[in-house]
DNA sequence: GCAACTTTTCAACAGTTGTTGAATTGTGCC
DNA sequence: GGCACAATTCAACAACTGTTGAAAAGTTGC
């Protein structure tokens, strides 16, 4: 809970690498450039232990030192290389943002091609909005579980959701939003965003991993296991959506 | 974070008095009994202020000092009433509990009364679970507000959420998840217990109540409103229990 | 009024926190 | 090999953390 504003006078290290440009559009490709991108095995490790350890204690729940004795690295390291506790903590935030919202719209996109000029089923517009979260096994980066659980913190917090949720996401979900509302002629815009609310929320649990479904179904549900997860999801959603938002087409 | 386990050695304070007791029949009384409580007007303050700052920063986030100094109070104060800072934490998500699952239990069973043979539909049975939930208003008591927003944060938390949790609702969630079994026949359990998840999800975003869906909608909804929230999610939630659970009774 | 008691504050502790300046090591270049 | 520079470690800082023992203040019964 850091309640200073950010000043501006960079000092020591690198620092965040100045707001790479990556706006172009297509390719927001995974593999790292080789040589011109500022990085270091180092570097990235922290990044990793960070990101697992603020998803599983939150923003307070960490301490620099645990996060650099875990990435066996000095604790000064963290502060070279990324400035203030704060920073990190935007940093490892914002590391996947970008490839995730590029999949996500890959995804809608690819579904908005598929249906044609009936335009995607509502079911259509919900897989593709969760399909792409399942990036961890598909890249065999487990990182990306701990970032989805980071981002359930983050959207579940009071102090955090708002305003970083919206700087990262709003965009993203705005298209997705938008495809609803073709799919669902008629549906009233409050009743639009009630209905996503009660999506978000129930993936925000999802992505949290906390473990009670498990205990509360006597091991029926897993609730590290997306993939199922998804699969009541995304009917149990679009059923919901109908309801509220008219009858909508397709399926 | 903490790391030790529970030690028994209570030697300084009274400490969170001796397990109350109320488990009697029908009044769970909100009055407080006058004299044989073990209470003071700074002891309840200083619960009210760590409600508040829990459920906002989170258990890491707060500190004894900012609790004490919120509520007035020297830090010592807190010790002498609580013990750790660990055995505060769970005397406030304890203190209202009882209450909330009295509420609730009634709700169910009222709606129980009230359909007679055929049993309830899935939506009085969601409604009985959400509308009880709204007793901020009906009580007065802004408190309830910041203990359902801490209910959001633990539930949400991979560290607190299935321990916590489990030991404080899991008895009054299985009676809902048991009166929706009747209320959805044929339906198995591992959907029953994956549309659970997806209401809990839902209802554990609306009670963090970040903010987010006022800055998406653009002002359209208010996260604030716990009103509309259920009246939106009442259907919506019922909606996607029939799809995989059948068609069911009722409505 | 004084004695037993609970409640509250005061003062201090040992340990931990984020941060930083200086020193050391590593790396590529000519 | 030496030079610039990035990466990394070392050592230390002031501030803050939870906790506690002792003292003070408040309450109750007689």
């Amino acid at each position: 809970m850091p309640d200073s504003e950010n000043d501006d006078k960079r000092k020591h290290g690198p620092m965040p690498a100045p707001s790479k440009t990556s706006k172009s559009t297509a390719s927001a490709g995974k593999a790292s450039d080789s040589k011109a991108n500022r990085s270091s095995a180092k570097r990235d490790r922290i990044l990793d232990v960070a990101e697992q350890l603020f998803a599983e204690h939150g923003y307070d729940g960490v301490t620099l030192r645990q996060i650099a004795s875990g990435a066996k690295v000095d604790v000064a390291l963290a502060s070279y290389h990324f400035g203030k506790k704060l920073d990190l903590f935007n940093a490892v935030f914002e590391r996947r943002s970008a490839y995730l919202n590029q999949a996500r719209h890959e995804a809608l996109e690819a579904v908005r091609e598929e249906a044609g000029a009936a335009g995607p089923s509502v079911e259509q517009i919900i897989e593709a909005f969760l399909r792409p979260l399942e990036l961890a096994q598909e890249t065999g980066d487990e990182g990306w579980r701990h970032y989805l659980a980071l981002v359930a913190y983050i959207n579940n917090s009071p102090y955090w959701g708002r305003r970083m949720m919206s700087k990262m996401f709003d965009s993203l979900v705005n298209e997705f939003i938008d495809a609803l509302r073709v799919a669902l002629p008629g549906a009233s815009d409050t009743d639009l965003y009630w209905c996503y609310h009660n999506m978000s929320g129930a993936l925000t649990l999802t992505l949290a991993d906390t473990g009670r479904i498990d205990a509360l179904s006597n091991g029926l549900c897993s609730s590290s296991d997306f993939e199922a997860a998804y699969d009541h999801m995304i009917p149990f959603m679009a059923a919901g959506f109908r309801k509220l938002c008219g009858t909508g087409n397709g399926a």
